[in-house]
DNA sequence: CCAAAAATAAACCGATTGGTTTTAAAATAC
DNA sequence: GTATTTTAAAACCAATCGGTTTATTTTTGG
């Protein structure tokens, strides 16, 4: 077993972070205090402070776990596809997960974290760009793939549309949360999925 | 004068609205303390309380006062133009010149309150769906008036593009945020304009 | 099994939070 | 112009904030 390598405190790091980490996606950085995280560790601040020297890098780890597990899920159900355009299906599609995912209920951590973080924390502000860049590059690499191998018209710009997508997404999953119906980010694959079909598709 | 109607306690609350506005804005509602609306307005807090019984409340005018300001400001901007194309353009467009305006330095105010407000702050998530709904309807109104007028084609649904363009401007505005480049929102708006060329026109 | 080290609980810290009360200063009505 | 009412300043409040210190318990290495 992995875990039995772990030292307690290591255990008790990772247990910390799990455990705050859908607490500052549902409740924000400043929303969430340190008395949230100790009712939801079942820790005293001593336990707490003894593994993280601040509040700030509690949430900084947080985000780093919430950016890991969406990896980890859509990372493996990419590269089981073939075809380009099913990989593109795929990484687009995936984001739908989210609002059924127990971590993610408080919505695209990605999109929380850069609203609150834009003009308050630069160190969240800067992570948020690095996932955005994971996630860009990865859809423009599916892009480029689908030239080389024929599969998708070689004018078009992969870039933008990885741009477009990924705004799409972000926006139709803030009104789906706001109005607590999917309806929203629904309509908005169906366009992206008439947009690889019409714009992208040999 | 309009301003000489308003009694000195009107014109207080007013003044504290207007100037807290920005503020919620950009450090969003927890993240914006009594003291900060204090610094802001140069008031005390015997002052402010005097006017408003409780930041909720405050917090809550500046929402409505935002939104005043944001349908003042494209309103005017639609009925000028005739075609519903070209309004349809407008409403759309507009939302650039938010990047621009001194009160929204700190993003949409839409999205913004959206993404803190939707676990957390119930009365401000139903101003949030109000201003989304107004939105919506502004566009879905343009294209069926462009149906009747023989602009647009017949067959479309009108909400759902409604749907896809006000998420893909939302999810332009917070990625040029975060990079802070308006690349990203301009490469969402070159891709609605195709849209409205190649599947809204007749 | 025992000693050294690590981890946690409990009590405590000053500063700040949103909010109230009391007092003084303006604005308003007559 | 004075009395009354409205408006804002100043001092104050308990509660909570993030964070520290000290004491005790629990892991861990030999």
């Amino acid at each position: 077993m992995e875990e039995e390598l772990l030292s307690k405190a290591e255990k008790t790091k990772r247990y910390i972070i799990e455990r705050s980490a859908q607490l500052f996606n549902q409740k924000g950085y400043v929303g969430t205090s340190m008395s949230d995280i100790m009712d939801v560790t079942g820790l005293t601040k001593g336990g707490i402070y003894g593994n993280f020297k601040s509040k700030d890098e509690i949430a900084l780890a947080a985000f780093d776990y919430n950016m890991e597990v969406l990896y980890e899920v859509f990372r493996g159900a990419i590269e089981v596809q073939k075809s380009s355009v099913d990989r593109l299906h795929t990484v687009l599609g995936f984001h739908k997960s989210i609002i059924y995912h127990p971590l993610f209920h408080g919505g695209c951590p990605i999109l929380n974290t850069s609203i609150e973080a834009d003009d308050t924390h630069p160190e969240l502000k800067l992570k948020v760009i690095e996932a955005l860049n994971v996630w860009r590059t990865s859809i423009i690499k599916i892009i480029e793939r689908g030239k080389l191998r024929g599969e998708m018209k070689e004018d078009i710009k992969s870039e933008k549309y990885a741009n477009v997508f990924i705004a799409a997404i972000e926006g139709g999953l803030m009104m789906s949360k706001a109005y607590q119906n999917n309806k929203y980010l629904n309509d908005t694959f169906e366009h992206i999925k008439s947009v690889i079909k019409n714009e992208l598709e040999v």
